[in-house]
DNA sequence: AATGAATGAGCCTTCATTCAT
DNA sequence: GATGAATGAAGGCTCATTCAT
């Protein structure tokens, strides 16, 4: 039973990510949710109050994943460039096998709608204070020089998040995971890192 | 009588930019353009065809200027670091003094709607052209190492979106303007710019 | 397991009846039953054919109940004034200690759905013609002067009724005990009743 | 313009009356209401700010009319027996010149949802208040004994309104005028109307 | 018998667009 | 050109009823 129902819920909020991709939430129809999931238009109000909390639900549980998957990942690596690869990585790599998450994520990440924009904000915010983790760390551990972290954070994930917008415009793209080192070479100027010695 | 029909489509044009800026494209009746506006909606239909051709005319007026401006600025400047200095700084101080458009711009700039994304990527593809021929001239002229110029692109717009963004949404924000001189030292370093030695 | 099945048939009802007094027929969910009287949706419809159903039974169920127990005290007395004061006092005391109920009457005495109508005309009109035969007996005993038995009729239940309205609307109101004997004393001034000379 | 705006929210009210004596507020469809007044759907929210609206105005419009109507006529009558009449006969006759009006009063009269409640208190305690000032001013002029105003009210209107529920629901009803006069007899036994001897 | 998840018809309301004045 | 009343299509959501378990 509960199977079934975590089942369904999954499946309408996969349904909701393609749905949204195609045309953004406000243009979207929940009509056009449940047919994609293949459940009758009543039954998403089984398993989510309105249509807000549908897309809410979309960056609480998928974008929450995303991130507790990469806070595993970079406690697994010591140097600030490892820990500067693997995000890359994973971004790029999250989005380019979730295009419609990522199309969702383009779309909507700038919300203006209060209640939306509360929602997103909490995964959000967690992964720019990652982010802004391991530049601090490096810079405590001398691989970076004196810099503000949180501008350094806005040069990351605004690269990012521009490379995976350009991606998810684009007809035919370059794959994500070609601008890994490119962009890492420039992360690492940008940060005038130094190999650590020890 | 031309004179006072470009007056109304200006009227109009920033009455919906502030419309827009308010609760995004799709959330905004047409009637509000027209309440701030001080004309009649039917009115709005004498100088557009519909409600998406006013946000397609918000890009082509009001973006075309803002590059054609910062066209002129570059060609008075030699060094690349010159260069992006004028971009930063154009880029911040003309969001910072049109908020409301530095909104619309955040919100609608990422739009699957096909017809609407057509017409915001021809200022938005002159733009991005414009940083890369600042980066390509910095190759040519040595200050710069053999960079991917398209890569380097998606960082530096990236950046001063995610800035503009963060500045957009946060409540008391700090001044855009004073995220100019810690950018260009990350953008520096990402390029290696070096001084160039007459 | 009849007894079990009445059980549920009546605890059934007065959750209806208490759930109908909350918000009225039509805007009460099925499942406002069903959580009051602590079974499944489904269930009400193993009892009852329809919604609609529900609220007919109440009328035939509960109303029939208090219109033979009226009929049974009524026999018990021999006078037109006591007939009228078991009428009246009998009416407010069974609201009064049905307020539910009351309000139900209340709201949907006066429904034009056809079906339903009809359902609550049988046990209203046996109440019509018990207070219709009460003053009837009083003509032909000459304790009441030849009056239309219909008219009458009207008074003395659009006055019971439009008190209980009253009651039942009213925050904090009197109770409507108080109300008998004054209420009393205009229906004999009405009937011109003579108290019965041997 | 503004006699045709009028007109137009009139021809509203006046289709809403209808339908809402079709089948009663909640079961009647907004575009029955058009359907009937013969505009578009949208238009009624020109006029209405929703359907509970419409249902408001009915009662403050054509309630309240029927009230200064009655003020009126009472006005120019001296004795209660007059005063009486002239309550009952306007009653009936207004009830039966606007047979659907006095369905949708009898329906919608006892309305449990706070908000319509309360607009339709407005204009009933009103014509509660005009009832009782007229048994009030007897009392005064010793045409009517010491009697509780409040008890004699809940009769006269009860009545009335009994009488005009079993006319509304009648298939071949009675004339209402023709319960005038056996009504007023039953009224001036119960208030003990003395003839005012001069 | 009992359950409650699922269904889908139906309704209120919004709003882009038109057109008579 | 300018107006704004009128239109009607479209969509979010509710809820009576069914049916597999």
């Amino acid at each position: 039973m509960e199977a079934q129902r975590e089942g369904k819920f999954d499946r309408i909020l996969d349904a909701a990510i393609d749905a949204f991709a195609e045309s953004g939430f406000y243009q979207c129809p929940v009509s056009r949710i449940a047919q994609l999931a293949g459940v009758a238009e009543g039954t998403i109000y089984l398993y989510f109050k309105n249509k807000e909390e549908v897309l809410i639900q979309i960056f609480q549980e998928r974008m929450g994943a995303f991130i507790t998957n990469m806070r595993g990942e970079l406690s697994r690596e010591e140097t600030t460039e490892a820990h500067l690869r693997t995000i890359v990585r994973l971004h790029f790599s999250y989005m380019e096998q979730n295009r419609s998450l990522a199309i969702v994520s383009q779309l909507e990440l700038r919300q203006s709608n209060p209640r939306i924009r509360q929602a997103i904000n909490g995964p959000l915010l967690e992964y720019f204070h990652l982010i802004e983790e391991v530049i601090q760390q490096g810079i405590e551990r001398e691989e970076v020089p004196q810099t503000d972290p949180w501008v350094a954070r806005q040069m990351i994930f605004g690269s990012l998040d521009e490379a995976t917008t350009d991606w998810v415009l684009a007809r035919n793209p370059r794959t994500l995971m070609s601008a890994v080192e490119p962009l890492l070479t420039l992360f690492k100027g940008a940060l005038r890192l130094k190999n650590r010695t020890i």
